[in-house]
RNA sequence: GGAGAGGUCGCCUAGUGGCCUAGGGCGCCGCACUGGAAAUGCGGUAUAGCGCAAGCUAUCGAGGGUUCAAAUCCCUCCCUCUCCGCCA
């Protein structure tokens, strides 16, 4: 996760500018260059020296060939020009690999600049693009009886579709267990946004392995940064998936694509796990935030050029799911204080939960240009038998459970206090109403 | 978990310390031949960094070591395959 060398060198300004947007700090920009020149000049003098050593070795064996003695003083004049170039070249290298070390460190400080059309800001900047659907008040009137929407977790408990307090007695709080019901619409949800994206969106369905190893962890920058947020299985240097982006944008780690095969746009479905240290206190109640959620996540490799353009498109793969399913929903592009640190463009799909009156966010949907491509060396080959560029990745979730399944209980509940199973959910769930 | 066999340039393969700046075949690209094609012949076909360029450097699963010199020898680790054990 990284900013290019040569963008680093052709357009400095672009790149302090990105990051006084983002709200970092501009000052590793230029250390970064400092170091990259003095990366250039070591690796300069290093090179000449290896070649030296080179050049001496080879005359080592020619002259043995051409009779000399091993033992001679030729061949001993020989040997004692490469020792001495290797010593020289121990030192220079020593000093390269510091310079490296810390050039990768700046670079890692560096964010990824955000596209020109996202508004410069903090969250107060982000902007509603569109809204679709209504947007359900709490106090309603059916037949002429006044009631209240309430919130998914009374819901929950009464139809006995998940069980907050078992979850945390078998596991810890943060963990729900779903059941009846509730455990059918896991599986409904999933199997069902899965076949619209493969039937109707032309995605490949993946299911990935749900921990990963620190190689991929790194890979997509989960590791060093956000190791506080993942669960780790140190024993096996193993490490809990966060959401299904980093298996499956590491399946194609080192690897060069031709032109004809993309874009690749994968569908999976992963189990994901989250700390989330320092969020307690937050949305405690119900389901809006937990330690073990489900999730379809949608991952494309594209072209460049075509980048911009999947973004829009995969967001709007996102929105069929909530327009089919019926919830009302808003998109937000975010600005650029609020949008992270890698993403260069990226819309949150919030959807509207009536009962606890508030919009969730149930999808992120992010455009990373080559900054994830270039650390984990994802290319394509754009002409047959030309270089090599970086792909473009990008991510959205389509969507993410535990919230999608609030503003379902919340949107569809009736006053009776049974819930209407969405049309496009029923044949999954083989059930037109949730009743207690 | 145990025993054995392996991991080389897209694929197959050669290679047991210095003519390996990794050879051959297949595939692919270009050219020639052809009415067109097949076949054949010739040439080219990894990645990264540095350099205006000629070119130099690094990489033979990964990392360390021995040596003037390592694909080749030594150590550690990873992965694949076969057999055994265990197991949803």
């Amino acid at each position: 996760m990284s900013i290019g060398l040569t963008r680093l060198r052709e357009e400095p300004d672009r790149i302090r500018q990105g990051a006084i947007d983002k709200g970092e700090d501009p000052a590793v920009v230029d250390a970064a260059r400092a170091l990259e020149g003095r990366r250039r000049q070591l690796l300069g003098e290093s090179d000449l020296l290896k070649a030296e050593r080179n050049v001496a070795s080879k005359r080592v064996g020619e002259a043995i060939r051409g009779g000399a003695a091993p033992n001679g003083p030729e061949v001993a004049a020989l040997k004692q020009t490469s020792t001495e170039a290797g010593a020289q070249i121990e030192k220079i290298d020593a000093d390269l690999a510091a310079a490296e070390t810390q050039l990768e460190e700046m670079l890692l400080r560096i964010p990824n600049p955000a596209d020109p059309d996202v508004p410069v800001g903090d969250a107060s900047a982000n902007r509603t693009v569109r809204t679709w659907g209504e947007q359900l008040p709490r106090e309603a009137t059916t037949d002429g009886q006044a009631w209240s929407r309430r919130p998914h977790w009374d819901i929950g408990a009464d139809l006995k579709m998940f069980d907050l307090e078992r979850g945390a007695k078998i596991t810890g709080s943060g963990f729900p267990v779903y059941m009846g019901a509730g455990s059918r619409l896991q599986r409904a949800l999933i199997d069902f946004m899965l076949d619209i994206h493969t039937t109707e969106h032309g995605m490949t369905e993946v299911w990935p392995p749900a921990v990963v190893n620190s190689a991929s962890a790194r890979g997509t920058g989960q590791i060093p940064d956000k190791e506080d947020l993942m669960y780790v299985a140190p024993r096996d240097d193993l490490y809990l998936v966060p959401t299904a982006e980093v298996p499956v944008t590491n399946l194609h780690r080192d690897e060069i694509f031709d032109a004809a095969e993309l874009p690749i746009r994968y569908a999976a479905y992963s189990p994901c796990f989250r700390r989330e240290a320092g969020a307690a206190g937050k949305d405690t109640r119900g389901i809006l935030r937990v330690h073990q959620f489900d999730k379809v996540e949608m991952v494309f490799f594209e072209k460049p050029e075509a980048s911009a353009e999947a973004l829009e498109w995969l967001t709007g793969r996102a929105e069929v799911i909530l327009q089919r399913l019926g919830l009302a929903y808003r998109v937000l592009l975010m600005a650029t204080k609020d949008m992270g640190f890698v993403q260069a463009k990226k819309y949150d799909l919030e959807v509207w939960a009536p009962g606890v009156e508030r919009w969730l966010e149930v999808s992120s949907c992010s455009n990373f240009r080559d900054y994830q491509a270039r650390r984990m060396a994802i290319r394509y080959r754009p002409e047959p038998g030309a270089k090599p560029e970086l792909v473009h990745t990008l991510n959205g979730s389509g969507l993410a459970l535990p919230r999608t399944v609030a503003a379902i209980l919340e949107t569809y509940q009736q006053p009776d206090g049974s819930v209407v199973v969405p049309e496009a959910l029923r044949p999954y769930m083989r059930m037109d109403r949730i009743t207690a």
